[in-house]
DNA sequence: GTCTATAATTTGATAGAC
DNA sequence: GTCTATCAAATTATAGAC
């Protein structure tokens, strides 16, 4: 993968978690990136294997930082989570991928949907094999709806102290 | 209003509920009512301007809702919100307003982030309001963002039992 | 209130030169 | 890997007749 083609992903990424799918174009990639709209459709030919690439990586990139934060001594999953989550709101007041994507699910082209469909599913079956024991599936469910939830009314309202109340009685 | 504009406002709801504000066109909403697409600019000059009319609507049809649910004798206020978040997402399969259009926040025009913004101001404090007590408001935060999360996931991943389980601890 | 017609722009995508 | 040039279609929106 090019250099050119990682940056790619990474302002797609943002520009998904801004504003949707529908909210940006090829074109504003490429300017911002200094190159033409066709040079965009060289690394990725459409639009939805751009999306479903960007929703690929962000799963894997979330699962994987996970990982490194149980390896580093952190026990408490439920905080794990909660701080992957809110990091990501802090660090530039933008909402979950997964989140903004789930929701728009009926507009999606079938495989960014698909993309979708598994970053919850590979989430859940994370969370809940971290939390183990009687009802864990049930209890991940509900950390991960209340961390997404509070996510979007955080970004909803611009304050992100609605996501730390939102989230308080989890940890 | 006209019985066509009040068809307009529904037909603009259930695409958004679908797709999000930018996954409709006016020439859909013409063709699916029978008209052309330049009447519907006599009703609705601009799209933001019939979505945030769409979405002061829902707010207000919500709230109604809730009020006429705990006026009818119902006295959990968490049960009346989750079963109205549960009935919208049974009926038609998709997601709450609130939560699409709150998600792309940063791609809408500003009279329809300000209105979503609204939605979520006016449901917080009505539900901490019926709650009452020493920390209502958290507890209402924390309510809201579980359903809103839960719907997106079950959304996206097209199980209602996500739902289900992920809500089940509220009540 | 609806229509035809059209403007002005944007979009996703392709062909072919360098 | 990037470019110019372009296409075909879609988008929001307006003017003016009926």
């Amino acid at each position: 993968m090019s250099g050119t083609a990682q940056r790619l992903l990474d302002l797609a990424e943002d520009h998904i978690r801004n504003a949707g799918y529908n909210g940006f174009s090829f074109r504003d990639l490429a300017s911002e990136i200094g190159i033409k709209n066709a040079s965009v459709h060289h690394h990725f030919p459409t639009k939805a294997g751009l999306a479903a690439a960007v929703a690929r990586r962000y799963t894997d990139r979330f699962l994987t930082f996970v990982a490194d934060q149980a390896d580093s001594g952190e026990r408490d999953v439920v905080s794990i989570y909660r701080s992957a989550f809110r990091e990501a709101f802090a660090r530039d007041g933008r909402m979950c991928l997964g989140g903004v994507l789930g929701a728009e699910t009926g507009g999606l082209p079938i495989e960014v949907a698909e993309e979708i469909r598994d970053f919850f599913h590979r989430l859940t079956d994370d969370l809940s094999k971290r939390i183990g024991g009687r009802g864990s599936k049930k209890q991940a469910l509900r950390v991960l709806a209340t961390l997404e939830g509070a996510m979007l009314m955080a970004r909803a309202t611009g304050d992100i102290s609605t996501f730390d109340q939102a989230t308080a009685a989890l940890v």
